[in-house]
DNA sequence: GTCTATATAGCGATAGAC
DNA sequence: GTCTATCGCTATATAGAC
């Protein structure tokens, strides 16, 4: 004989967003009714903004809830007997999340957003650069560890690292042509080169902020 | 004493098709209101409706018009005496369109555009599947000159050519994060792992479509 | 708490004066 | 050919019944 129930309120937004994901990632943000994200979700206008107090509200709740999962992978790959292998594992991983269109379009559509909603932009930004730290202390391990070279630049490698993730990934939004077959030889060759490549050059400035 | 001037007429249209460019490579297309787009034109609505049927219209008739410079380019790369020097030199010039945010948003919005539309999909991906051809048979020219391993896969090696040129121009997007200074050096690294990569592989299904 | 009905506003596109 | 005024529509968000 409980008032309110705060897992039967999570259970229900939860649904709402998942319902909301799918319009989102399909249609993108403005081209998505509120009405379509009710008839997905099977309930009515005046529930979704009972729970939600506007559109960008629902959106924004998509992505808030939490860390992606690439934070816990990232971290399981610091604890790798060889970091270099791990790190060739969590981007070969990426290449699954390939065959999600949901997931594949929603990170379009945000990047999308956030080009036009500052507070949204700042978010997602604050994710990134978490991930990127987390690569550049995995690059950092590994030349401790001596598996590259010593004379690499962890940021220059981590920015590159996260460009060839979002390609891996984003690739499927735009192009399906990929052969898939070979797909997992090239990303290992692509890492290990992007790591080699990222010498800190004497001349030429390594380090800018 | 003519009768209408079809230059100044064609004129016109471009005026138009420049300011709306800068309004979707902005805020994409729904977010873009025809209003805008005869503000920074310094027209009036019915002149807007005079010269497009449509906003989606104005939005097609942006990468309507033709070829992009990169056919060209490429078409210089095919006769220069180095093949892989020339690919590699596309790559770098590439880097160069990082600064110029209208060409790097359009692209963007038009990708994002292409998901809903797909008359436009259609037409977006003809191109890059020429652009594609290009390539592969830029590849091709290379192996037979023996600048590159006999048993690569053109196909894969353009597929993923394609994919950094993507990246290369998109990350601007999204990321201004890139080192500028040792990117020249890591673009050319990348293009020459990707086609030593691209072997053709007997166990695997190095050929698929 | 949930649903139905609707207020409000803003957009794309047009009609008609000049 | 061009501009002004405005129509018709659709979408978000709310108000109030149940």
């Amino acid at each position: 004989m409980r008032k309110i129930d705060p897992e039967v309120h999570a259970e229900k937004r939860r649904q709402i967003l998942d319902a909301a994901s799918i319009c989102f990632a399909e249609k993108g943000f403005e081209a998505t009714r509120t009405a379509d994200i009710c008839q997905k979700a099977g309930i009515s206008s005046g529930k979704l903004f009972h729970y939600f107090k506007s559109k960008r509200d629902v959106f924004a709740a998509i992505f808030a809830q939490g860390k992606s999962e690439d934070t816990a992978r990232l971290n399981e790959a610091s604890r790798a007997p060889t970091t270099v292998a791990a790190l060739v594992g969590f981007f070969e991983e990426a290449l699954s999340h390939q065959g999600n269109p949901v997931l594949a379009g929603l990170l379009f559509e945000a990047i999308a957003f956030a080009r036009r909603d500052a507070e949204f932009a700042q978010a997602l930004e604050r994710d990134e650069l978490h991930t990127r730290d987390q690569l550049v202390a995995l690059v950092e391990t590994a030349i401790a560890k001596g598996e590259v070279a010593p004379g690499t630049d962890p940021l220059q490698a981590a920015d590159w690292l996260m460009g060839l993730h979002d390609l891996t990934i984003l690739r499927a939004v735009w192009d399906r042509k990929q052969a898939p077959g070979t797909d997992r030889s090239m990303i290992e060759t692509l890492v290990r080169s992007i790591l080699s490549a990222s010498q800190r050059q004497p001349g030429t400035s390594g380090e800018n902020s």
